[in-house]
DNA sequence: TAAAATAATTGAACGCCGATCAATTATGCG
DNA sequence: CGCATAATTGATCGGCGTTCAATTATTTTA
């Protein structure tokens, strides 16, 4: 997945990487959609790996260097971030939860960032304020990743959404 | 594309439902990817006119039924829409010209709504903090869509967003 | 109008894909 | 060792993007 991409990743070419037949990739993830999943849920697990190193080393400024780490990962990694929202399961069912846990694992660290971040008037928003704060990061990156942005001119994705971060948990 | 999703798009199907062989389509579009490329430009055109359409209706708070259009269309047209993201050119190619144009359209119809809400002294930042709000805007949209907001608990994101962009126009 | 030149259309063929499953091979156990 | 259970295989299927020689339709020319 980190080397071809979603568009191009195929189960038959990860058995015969792993010197398996594609009979055993089946009969281990039990579906195309389960096995993408897992390696979907691995990305997940790096990121949080990722996130949470970058927090530790930080001194000062932890929401910037959160932002910072949010980039720096889909850069790094950049097929394997995008085929966690390249794939859609199909539309009646949900991720399994050990998946779901992994993604509120990840919002629970920033949720303490953005908490800490925020006058005690206004702690009590942290959570809703963080799922909107994602989205704005998320956003910002997805343009900075797929060329929007160099085709809008912008040279600073990073910068601006650390602005539009800043206003919103500003006092 | 409207009907089954980017994922299960096919040329074949395509050629099918209009009554010409797959021959044609590729003699005509030359190929796969020119004519996803096709379809994404005549959603980037539907989006355009359904931007336009909303504003023109609009008395008073245009950014807030701006945004409103945004989360309109990509859940009137939640495949169309999400394929203009899912599709990603080889890496070494740019969209053609008359694709970024339509972007840039759509961009440029935003520019003029921003600037008209951010007081005179802040005029100058127009173009840059639209490209930093389209893509806030987009972080939200994509949450919603694909369940994100859902797994975290958020029941509002147009609400939300709307927040985050009157914090940044705000004098 | 008839013949020739040009344009448009076709669909079989290729190699790849996800998915299935009867047949085979490997493993553990009494 | 013999047997039961588990793990693995890969041929097979239908569908995909892509190509291109062959065919059909249209236009131009004589």
């Amino acid at each position: 997945m980190e080397e071809v991409g979603f568009a191009h990743f195929s189960a038959r070419e990860v058995a015969k990487r792993i010197g398996y037949s594609i009979g055993t990739i089946y009969n281990v993830f039990g579906s195309y959609d389960a096995l993408i999943l897992a390696i979907n849920g691995r990305t997940l697990a790096l990121w949080r790996d990722y996130l949470e190193r970058r927090l530790e080393q930080s001194q000062g400024d932890r929401l910037g260097h959160a932002i910072e780490a949010y980039f720096e990962f889909a850069a790094k990694h950049r097929h394997a971030w995008a085929a966690i929202y390249d794939f859609r399961l199909p539309e009646d069912l949900s991720p399994p939860e050990t998946y779901q846990a992994q993604v509120r694992a990840i919002f629970d660290i920033v949720v303490a960032e953005v908490r800490a971040a925020l006058p005690a008037s206004r702690k009590g928003e942290a959570e809703a304020l963080t799922r909107s704060l994602l989205a704005t990061v998320h956003g910002h990156c997805v343009f900075a990743m797929n060329g929007t942005f160099a085709m809008l001119g912008e040279r600073e994705p990073a910068r601006a959404v650390l602005d539009r971060v800043r206003e919103a948990v500003a006092p």
